[in-house]
DNA sequence: CCCAAAAAATGACATTTGTCATATTTCGGA
DNA sequence: TCCGAAATATGACAAATGTCATTTTTTGGG
């Protein structure tokens, strides 16, 4: 579904939408514990990110990563877009290249009518959706 | 979702359960080029599921692959089990370890509801309803 | 009983993905 | 203005996945 990576640059995000501020930054290797990812590979991962626009970074001493009200905006799928790439979660079950609704592949149906509804949701929902579900305790972030 | 080995091991399943009969098998090298898969890359897919009781085959001249009875009442899941691991499809979006109704994790509910009905699909659908679809034109079988 | 056809087995190689380690740059404070 | 803290950059390495080539075994037919 997702790769590994973007499960990571997921769970940090949503780490420092609910843990950070631009009062209160957080160093990479100190999210790389609680969301139990290795400290070098999240901080590739936050760069990138960073140069998305998608977190916020200072550089040198009380330097961290935050999230701006802007940051906060962001919809989910654009974290995926960023790591994976664009449409990832475009191509039909079996990869057949003009797989639709009107000429479906065998398992077509199997799938269609969620990735729609999966793709909606990560299109219409941003990170500070999801950090008020957290705060609301209807939804939890362990690692 | 599934990996490429699996979708080729699924297309070429469908191609013999279409194409193939004890009466009528189908060498490796026939099913490569109709499901754009390299000769080699699919015997080795086939040997897999020949030894799992998935697909038939006979050595020798006049040999070749094809489905019998039994195999036609394969369940699609197996072969996915077969190729990819059991449980692939079982692990929540962010692969957060107790990730459930109760405690769900923020992205749970985009998910959830998707991944046990496309389960219940790939369990309760045999190779046979796949072949019956086609044969009714309403799906289809391209490369 | 040998020969050729075909599956089966094995292993080498390439690519992608994930992980780690080591520089380099930037910045605030003493 | 220099030092250390922290992000950033770069590259090496490992593991999984995908691809290809070669050899071995089995089998039917002449």
């Amino acid at each position: 579904m997702f790769s590994n990576s973007s499960k990571y640059a997921l769970k940090a995000v949503l780490y420092l939408a609910v843990n950070a501020s631009e009062s209160n930054k957080i160093m990479a290797k100190n999210i790389s514990e609680p969301i139990n990812v290795p400290q070098a590979y999240i901080s590739k991962l936050l760069q990138d990110l960073s140069r998305h626009d998608i977190v916020s970074s200072v550089r040198g001493p009380n330097g961290g990563f935050y999230l701006n009200e802007q940051n906060l905006k962001t919809p989910l799928i654009t974290i995926v877009n960023v790591i994976d790439g664009e449409n990832r979660l475009n191509s039909c079950l079996l990869s057949i290249q003009n797989c639709n609704n009107d000429k479906p592949c065998p398992l077509h149906h199997f799938a269609a009518s969620y990735r729609t509804h999966l793709l909606e949701n990560l299109e219409n929902n941003t990170i500070n959706d999801m950090v008020k579900g957290i705060k609301a305790k209807t939804s939890f972030l362990p690692l």
